[in-house]
DNA sequence: CCGTATCCCAGCAGATACTG
DNA sequence: CAGTATCTGCTGGGATACGG
């Protein structure tokens, strides 16, 4: 991703959310419930490579969803954390953690078809294209 | 994405959604709220070719979010609608909408920054890693 | 009308080695 | 400790033309 998308809303919010690993990141740091450092979080994501982490943490950095703080320099110490942002976005992951539990492990949790159309007023308002 | 992901289930859902097109897809037949058609739909979507549509049309469809059918040939008349799973997203979907209004376009609707971190109990009914 | 076929490319992602 | 440097590959996405 160069540039966050803006033609609508839920493109513009996929934009930023997109990547391979950011939402394991944000897990990550929601798990934890403070501040990380740059090994002890890579460490917990395996098969992730530092330069691909790197990359990740500086555009979630950018897009102002998690918090780069350096402590002190050699011996280097770097805290990452969820910004107010990141953190408002936790509910939706939640979301869509439980959806992904029902929807792509059925054996563990049966699917729930009873699903119904939102009033279109709802779309409209949330700005849904 | 050739397989989806299954590490974890915030993950799990996200392999099913990325796609440069899934989620405006998504909005499209969540407005119109009735099957569309092959180029009803993609006119709906500019910048969008037709071999990507149909991969990404093809992708949603084995993912279950969308049922293809296929209602006459010669003419040929096919037809697109949400599954009841492609339904049980657009919550998520509006919530997300939301989100990105409120965050990606600042000047719309002002930001709000009491988000609190959720309760580990929450974070792990919904197998958030 | 509903797609394929063909060609092409940028950018994401990965492995590994190295450094202030 | 917290990253860069370098090289390399893949695949998702794009333009355009054509086909059943």
């Amino acid at each position: 991703m160069k540039e966050p998308r803006f033609d609508c809303a839920v493109d513009a919010a996929m934009s930023v959310i997109e990547g391979r690993w950011k939402t394991v990141i944000m897990c990550q740091l929601a798990h934890r419930r403070e501040p990380m450092r740059y090994n002890q979080l890579m460490s917990g994501i395996p098969g992730i490579s530092p330069r691909i982490f790197t990359l990740q943490l500086k555009e979630m950095e950018k897009d102002g969803l998690i918090i780069r703080d350096v402590r002190s320099e050699s011996p280097k110490h770097v805290e990452y954390s969820l910004s107010p942002r990141g953190l408002s976005l936790l509910p939706i992951l939640v979301s869509l953690a439980e959806w992904g539990l029902k929807n792509m492990f059925p054996n563990r949790v049966r699917f729930e078809a009873n699903a119904t159309m939102p009033e279109r007023s709802d779309l409209e308002r949330a700005g849904l294209c």
